[in-house]
DNA sequence: TCAATGAATAGATAGTGATCGATATTAGAG
DNA sequence: CTCTAATATCGATCACTATCTATTCATTGA
């Protein structure tokens, strides 16, 4: 069986939606599910972090490695990476004391698509 | 002379800039030109208010006709559209009593390819 | 000129979120 | 079994935002 609606990730809900722009309007439930996705990404450190994690040697990075590109507290970078975690953005994965942290790209291709796929 | 980049509206400001997933990752200016766009969009009622707008016949909607689709004051649909207006999402035009909006879809496009765009 | 209608503004409030310092947790080293 | 280093959690604070009601502004029609 398949996982429920309510344990799927935002960004696994996504896919689902028909384009932004497109002939038949977003539901209210439908609107519900992508705006948390883009809240987690409305942010310039988020967006920095995604990029930064992307961009890093094996397109993952551990945390020690996106601290130094801030100016902020570890605990601050800890938070802003659970809530991209926690929507689907990003993958998580403990080795040893280190977590890695890897985008979930196809997850960004979906968003992109409902927000631009409509034309 | 072209207009200050102060003057330019977030959406304006987006399509020169490389994907968030690339192999430079986004510089924190950059970031932090990206994030209001995005926040506007990060919004359930937003969200519904740009694919109601899209959908409209004419692919207009003046305000009256989008208030009607919530659950939720005039006011606030108002303030909801001048969110859009302001960052380049929405297109404005006043003709007699009402108030026409329209979806800049390019600034959506480019919004899409900065978001999807690296793979 | 006045009344009516559509939309925007103002001001208030309640909820959310970004950030910090302090603390807890976990895993490897010795 | 400690000590240390890497992350995560907790609790507090300050700023921002979604929403409302009341009011103002603008345009049309009588």
């Amino acid at each position: 069986m398949s996982k429920s609606v309510e344990r799927l990730s935002p960004a696994e809900t996504v896919a689902c939606c028909s384009p932004l722009m497109s002939s038949t309007p977003l539901s209210t439930a439908q609107a519900e599910r992508i705006a948390p996705l883009l809240k987690a990404l409305a942010d310039p450190v988020r967006l920095r972090l995604l990029s930064l994690v992307y961009a890093h040697e094996g397109r993952e990075a551990c945390v020690c490695d996106l601290h130094d590109a801030f100016d902020l507290s570890q605990p601050t970078i800890s938070h802003h990476l659970k809530v991209l975690h926690e929507v689907g953005l990003l993958d998580r994965a403990k080795r040893g004391t280190w977590v890695y942290y890897s985008v979930r790209t196809e997850a960004l291709a979906d968003l992109a698509h409902l927000i631009g796929g409509g034309r």
